[in-house]
DNA sequence: TTGTAGGCGTTATCAG
DNA sequence: CTGATAACGCCTACAA
């Protein structure tokens, strides 16, 4: 790989010289920016980012921590979250988290040794010291640590009332809502409570079942929703994530219920997963690329050094009718 | 940011001592070490890890481009890859391409700038010199464009008989295929080939119908599939890959086909695509989790700087029965 | 065992 | 407009 000096070298300049065609392109004569240019075609001259990055302290790179890549709720924000960095010059460094506090650990060590310029969190287990004393720029999904450290999350109470809607509106009488055990006051409890109000005050019985994200995956949830809606036929509803709620409509139908009828499935997320069904999954979608943008704004407005005007940006969700509620 | 300096100031020693601390752990006195190590945690010092790649000439990063984080081919492969990057000790910046050439053609740039050891490719679009020259160690997935960059896949030849076996077990007459277009002679084309001239064998007719990837999601493939078989009732089975082969699976209930009486569909790829709706999706799986296991294999060797014994690995696909063929 | 000096590839400063 | 020179933060000789 040829070096700025070997271009410099070959087009006669001096080192600095080069360095300045590549950038400013102020104050150089067109002739020899011309020589340059040449050299560098010549050499097939790439600037090493990683050293440019040393002097600017800012190499380009975001960096999103996810639980699992596997999922589609995340795959589907990557993608929205990479297109707006695309857009501002930056790369997305996508990681995986596997569901493990101790990858999750390391990850966010090695995101401190400046090979990133700022990090979106959609995983936070560790404990809150950890993300106060990051010292870099921090955007969070589904967590708030305090009012320094900006969230970006769909707006849960609004999601958990118009899955209400949707159960009451089928007269059920039984809903069973899946959640996802949380070692902190996540924002996404605040659906399960908000569903939990708004049924038991129109009567409707609510059932809890807490999942841990790390143990399932979609053959665990099947086993789970088939031994679940045996062990409690009365069940007439559900809210769960996609990919669960997926697996409560596939035993459903084994088990030969009707739906809607005998029983209705609304999503929360709202990702393709719900579309590529038989019967489309009523679904609280969330505006992921609206949220996507929003991320990106305020993550990449403090690697410039701004001050955010606010710490926290909810996104109403809306109701996607499908066919299962 | 403490630097290493402040961390020797610290302590009372010299900038290298602490180096030598980081590092190797030798020729350090177990008390100086200690006095070091206590600065360390006193101002929370992370080594700069941008600088020391600038010296190593090596990140500890791997780029993986795939055309679109969305599709669950590549959420899954991504998956694996990292799970066995990690191990040794690399993270991964998956990146998207957004089935856009103008990117993918931005990222290989990006690449050679020393920002990652060496990249996994998923998407081949340029031209084969870019590949050629590119000078980092590469892997592809799909296209071999010489014997010295290294190609992980799937035996496609063997997954296309698979697939006819199913067809013909099932006495089709009339086989659809979904062919992704292709401007190279990639891999994956070798499916349809084996495809049609195992079922021709067998007096099957093949019907080939050529999509652009970057054309459709999942809404695109079901307006798709539902023109196809609408036009062509005479179609008694479909190879296509996971997201369109859901779709037409969907189509052909809605337009009352039963399956797989009327209609068989087999699934090319076999992530969980093929599990989640209601009838599980006959399909060709690919060993994801071996290919991946390879690629790393394939691309950390490059980066240690040893010699490939191969440079094409071919991995067998599997059947896995499911309710639609 | 520890410290000093020089270099990795760039860029900013300040002469010329 | 262009060229030395120092600096970024770290690491490896080589010297002490």
């Amino acid at each position: 790989m040829a070096t700025i000096r070997d271009v410099a070298k070959l087009a006669g300049v001096a080192v600095c010289t080069v360095s300045r065609t590549i950038n400013n392109n102020q104050n150089v004569l067109p002739e020899t920016k011309e020589k340059v240019l040449r050299a560098i075609k010549e050499l097939d001259y790439v600037p090493d980012e990683l050293t440019r990055g040393v002097f600017r302290k800012k190499v380009g790179i975001i960096a999103m921590l996810v639980p699992s890549i596997r999922h589609q709720f995340f795959g589907s924000l990557a993608y929205h979250v990479e297109k707006e960095l695309y857009v501002k010059g930056y790369k997305l460094m996508l990681c995986s988290a596997d569901d493990q506090m101790e990858r999750e650990q390391e990850y966010m060590r090695v995101f401190r040794s400046n090979l990133v310029d700022g990090v979106i969190l959609c995983v936070t287990h560790l404990e809150d010291s950890v993300y106060e004393n990051f010292g870099k720029p921090l955007v969070m999904l589904d967590y708030q640590v305090n009012e320094k450290i900006p969230v970006v999350v769909c707006d849960n109470v609004m999601g958990g009332e118009l899955a209400a809607e949707v159960f009451i509106k089928n007269h059920r009488k039984h809903v069973l809502q899946i959640i996802s055990e949380s070692d902190k006051p996540v924002f996404s409890l605040k659906r399960h409570v908000a569903l939990r109000a708004a049924l038991e005050a129109a009567g409707v019985a609510v059932r809890d079942t807490i999942i841990n994200w790390n143990q399932y995956d979609f053959v665990g949830y099947q086993d789970l929703s088939m031994s679940l809606l045996e062990t409690h036929p009365e069940i007439d509803g559900i809210m769960a994530p996609d990919m669960p709620a997926a697996a409560f409509l596939k035993a459903a139908v084994r088990l030969g219920k009707r739906v809607p009828e005998d029983i209705c499935v609304v999503a929360f997320d709202g990702t393709y997963l719900t579309r590529v069904n038989t019967l489309q999954i009523t679904a609280i979608t969330q505006p992921l690329d609206l949220m996507a943008e929003k991320i990106v704004e305020v993550i990449s407005a403090q690697v410039d050094g701004k001050e955010l005007e606010e710490s926290l940006y909810i996104f109403p969700p809306t109701l996607t009718r499908g066919e299962t509620g």
